[in-house]
DNA sequence: AGAATCAAGTTAACCGTTTAATTAATATGA
DNA sequence: TCATATTAATTAAACGGTTAACTTGATTCT
């Protein structure tokens, strides 16, 4: 019955028009909203409508994209790390995105891979803009710089999910307070009565620098002198957080640990158990983001800091579909907050109360 | 200096044909590396070949699309729930698609978002082939029937990278040996001396039945007569998993356990821990998947089976390609093996070893 | 009543490629 | 020497929209 094997019956625009007796322009003009006072009449726009209701019309987006030059795509980029809760974010990046008429193509980059598929996106004008996610190496800094040069050669704006990029290429950065969750962190170990805290931190990466700056705010708050000899600053590698810590268990003594990263305090956890310290009884512990899958089942629960995947998601899109069309957004910096189970010592009724 | 403010310098073909004195048409037989014999001299396609290089060059992706039919693009549409694991796949997915020139749209899809973008994007011809990822739940069937309705009349075939889909809608599956897995972690078990082993699993999805029937089939060869009350058959929420396995180790003896999943493993741990029972001396367990960020610092690590997620992507990546190319490729059932650490009962080096 | 305004469309050029059909020149065969 | 192939290009028509500029007929203003 159909001409082409495959079964397309692609309706275009000139169709309908012919099945309203108008023009493609003005079909093009009502089928876009387009509210010019005084140029359709409400008879032929419901005339039109009907007609595309009814032949099921809906517009090719290559010619549209070929035609005004814009994609309404945008393009996401995953780096090197990706984390479990890269998910969640990107819920939230479509919850915006979604309803804005923009849609997302993804490409992942790692060292290995190098600069994948997203060169000849931008350079092919197939995105309006550019969603950095993920947690870039060293090794991939040039893919990002050749990347950041391309968005700015296209001229399309850049937002960074997380401040997990160097600020030269992060563009936009959609932050969340850091800071105030490793004060947080620290500050309810201390009210638990701990004073020698030890901190698992990340060396080089600007949010693991600003939780570690919240550990001494709290510290300094309290009046206790940061001993360096407790403050690990390794990678974001559970096998070397995991040795680290059963080093600095080994070698000195503290009552307490905050790690910066779930991943970290799951090794953490798994580490000071093994040098036989019962958690929370004699070192006390408590990591950042809030990994429900899991935070909610180690032995014990572990206290954490929630981290708003979902909203930091939305609020990059609403950044820079901000960016796209010219009307900024300022960035907010997304409020954190602590969530307490066991191993911090205080008592958690999440999973007691369920029996 | 540039003539729209956005620094948008596109070269077109044009612009190289005339740089090249040549057609259109020529220099684009000659980028898209068209080998018909005896079309081109060496000359011009050397000439051309300069001057796109020297110029930067790149085909607008749209105009190439709109005359095509073709986008190069496929469509990923990711469901309900998604595992941590993703990520992985989707590595593999382009380990395998990029090489080939594609590139990757992203979806998600769930029960309160209903249908998202994805619709227009099969309609308006933005994809050459569907992934499907995820787990769909009862809830997004309609969107899920849907979306395969949409891809029969846009041509576009579809590939689930899991089994987690009912069949009608699944398309090509690429599959894990499901049913390998569970009589291994089984299998595994009764050679410790287990008889009588439980079992969390996941009712109304194929992976999971495939995953009890290997454990049938482990029981079976050993002669044991399976217990009815042992088997339990619920949803893949951890909360619920947690209440059923207590419920159950208050009410029924058994010495081991099998979790289809490493989200339900940890879930289970926390309960089986919880009734007083020492894992694996009073209680073994094993799951499913090998989620290592967490299996590898569980209290004991978790003895899993192997869950092949990167070449699932690759091999889901090259099933669809070679469905768009009608160039079909034979589906291949992916092995899955058992890593075993301490939660069965065995000893583990793995951490062991480091500190 | 004539000029100016306004409402409701239409025309046609353009976006950047692809590709079937055509041409022109040269080489080959009888 | 003339028909026939072969090689190496060109022409021009799509592809499916968008949109600036224009037309036409009816109102309004003075």
């Amino acid at each position: 019955m159909s001409r082409n094997g495959s079964g397309k019956h692609k309706v275009t625009l000139a169709q309908i028009a012919d099945a309203a007796n108008v023009s493609k322009a003005t079909v093009s003009l009502i089928l876009n909203g387009n509210p010019a006072p005084g140029r359709i009449s409400e008879p032929t726009r419901a005339k039109v409508m009907q007609a595309a209701k009814k032949m099921g019309y809906s517009p090719n987006a290559a010619a549209k994209a070929l035609s005004t030059g814009r994609s309404n795509t945008i393009l996401m980029v995953v780096f090197d790390l990706w984390d479990e809760n890269l998910t969640e974010r990107i819920r939230g990046v479509e919850a915006h995105l979604v309803p804005a008429g923009y849609t997302t193509r993804m490409c992942t980059v790692d060292a290995r891979g190098g600069l994948s598929a997203y060169a000849n996106i931008l350079s092919t004008g197939q995105a309006d803009g550019v969603l950095l996610a993920g947690v870039a190496m060293p090794d991939s800094y040039p893919t990002l710089a050749n990347l950041s040069k391309e968005a700015r050669l296209a001229g399309v704006p850049i937002v960074s999910l997380t401040n997990t990029f160097p600020a030269e290429y992060a563009g936009t950065v959609t932050y969340i307070d850091d800071e105030s969750g490793g004060y947080q962190a620290v500050s309810h170990l201390i009210e638990h009565g701990h004073r020698r805290i030890a901190i698992l931190g990340v060396a080089g990466h600007p949010w693991a620098e600003l939780r570690e700056m919240g550990y001494l705010d709290a510290l300094k708050e309290a009046g206790i002198e940061p001993d360096p000899k407790l403050i690990i600053r390794g990678g974001v590698d559970q096998i070397e957080a995991y040795k680290s810590t059963i080093e600095l268990a080994t070698t000195t003594d503290f009552t307490a640990m905050f790690a910066v990263t779930d991943n970290l305090a799951f090794a953490a956890l798994a580490a000071i158990k093994k040098t036989g310290r019962r958690v929370p009884e004699d070192c006390a512990l408590v990591g950042f983001d809030n990994n429900t899958k899991f935070t909610r089942f180690t032995d014990p629960p572990l206290t954490t800091i929630d981290n708003p995947f979902y909203n930091t998601g939305m609020a990059a899109a609403k950044l820079l579909i901000g960016l796209i069309t010219n009307q900024p957004i300022e960035p907010v910096l997304l409020p954190v907050k602590l969530v307490s189970r066991r191993s911090c010592g205080c008592t958690c009724e999440e999973l007691d109360s369920i029996s």
